[in-house]
DNA sequence: CGTATGGTTGACGATAATCAAACGTCGTGG
DNA sequence: CCACGACGTTTGATTATCGTCAACCATACG
């Protein structure tokens, strides 16, 4: 019944909800060990790789992919400036994913067993936080991947980047899209093709214009209306 | 390629690994609080609800619910004796889920800010490890949804409960299930009427024999085979 | 005994996957 | 500078899977 228990104060619409993780990620640690620059297509850390500190974007964009059971691969996240990636590999301290740049990038690295356990310092105070907004993040993509149809997904990852990239200063209403179709699809649970005819259905409704990567969004309040669904129960 | 870099000791299989989190809940806290039994049916707590500890089951079963923007009501896991409660509160100190038994159970509460900062003892050092799990947990489930049909969603539902039956000593291949076939098709991504067609198919199939909730895995290699097909790409 | 809840099965339709072709863009090398 | 090839995108035609609607059964419970 209430659907606002689940949106947090920057979170009105129906999505996956991925606001800025650190507002500077240099602040967060108290000592920033190192920064990494990452070429476009290059990989941070893959899948088993030992994982004893943890990174943040510091510009650029990342995907995080995992590989299924059959050797087909599936990305699990789309990371901006500010996020933080990796944080699955707290389980084994070794990475379960990869994370690409989808364009040349820069990250900061957070040791996370830093100056020792006595003052785990702002970093380590702020970690449960994080990984719990991770979980709800994911969460919320379930929902989206169990039961959500394509325009829904697709609205919904639209509007989710569109707030993002707000929170970071840009325009919230006109952006380019990093990532590929193929991507965008892996992420939502559809076919490349399905994206692509996704988008064209939504231009064609005048809720956004679309060329190939540049994408406005029109009519935010019609494609806030696309949750408003009368529930099937 | 590698599949297998994603999948832990016990969890071979492509399905979301999870199996128990703490041996014996009383050893996890060095201050158990309290307990608490809930009945079947009754809600261990609420979205919204203040989130100052979390909850290990000491015996029973519970299922864990979120409400999606349209008001529809989704499933986003099933919890065991020894698996972990309530995790996802620690984005806002607030439950992002709900908690209800799916029969009649008991939990430990679980003090996050215990003794104090100084120690924080077994549990401390144990929940970053809890909560990465958790995160893999949840983007296997994501893989799941977004790449799967309805049969190796079933299997791989199936294949995950045993296992972590087994890991309790319970017969990894005869089972009882506690939950609805409305609430493993909303967990799955599927409506219950094609959760009910599945079981029926995997039964034709003599891959497993149900009769209601009553389980029969009877041949896992077919079951775990249904993972292995082509990649699309 | 009757009602309610949950499960199975069937018929049908809709949505998205698949297969296929064509187009645009970008980077490289002739 | 232009030509070529690789890659990504769009669109069409067709198919398959799953969702929807509906009827019917089984079991539990008051």
């Amino acid at each position: 019944m209430n659907a606002q228990a689940l949106t947090c104060s920057t979170c009105q619409d129906g999505d996956p909800c991925a606001p800025c993780e650190l507002a500077n990620p240099d602040d967060a640690a108290d000592t920033v060990s190192s920064r990494r620059r990452v070429r476009r297509g290059e990989a941070l850390f893959r899948e088993g790789d030992p994982c004893l500190d943890f990174l943040a974007v510091r510009s650029g964009m990342f995907k995080t992919v995992i590989t299924g059971p059959d050797g087909h691969e599936h990305v699990t996240g789309f990371q901006l400036a500010g996020d933080v990636l990796g944080l699955d590999g707290l389980a084994q301290e070794r990475h379960a994913s990869r994370a690409i740049a989808l364009e040349d990038s820069e990250v900061v690295v957070l040791p996370l067993h830093g100056a020792g356990r006595r003052d785990p310092g702002q970093l380590g105070r702020l970690l449960p936080r994080l990984i719990g907004r991770e979980l709800v993040r994911k969460q919320k993509l379930n929902l989206l991947l169990a039961s959500m149809n394509a325009q829904q997904r697709l609205a919904s990852f639209l509007l989710n980047l569109s707030r993002r990239l707000q929170v970071r200063g840009y325009s919230p209403a006109e952006f380019h899209l990093r990532m590929s179709r193929a991507d965008i699809g892996s992420y939502l649970g559809l076919q490349l093709e399905t994206v692509s005819r996704t988008f064209s259905s939504l231009q064609r409704r005048g809720l956004i214009a679309v060329q190939t990567r540049h994408v406005v969004l029109r009519d935010r309040a019609a494609l806030l209306r696309m949750f408003d669904e009368i529930p099937s129960g």
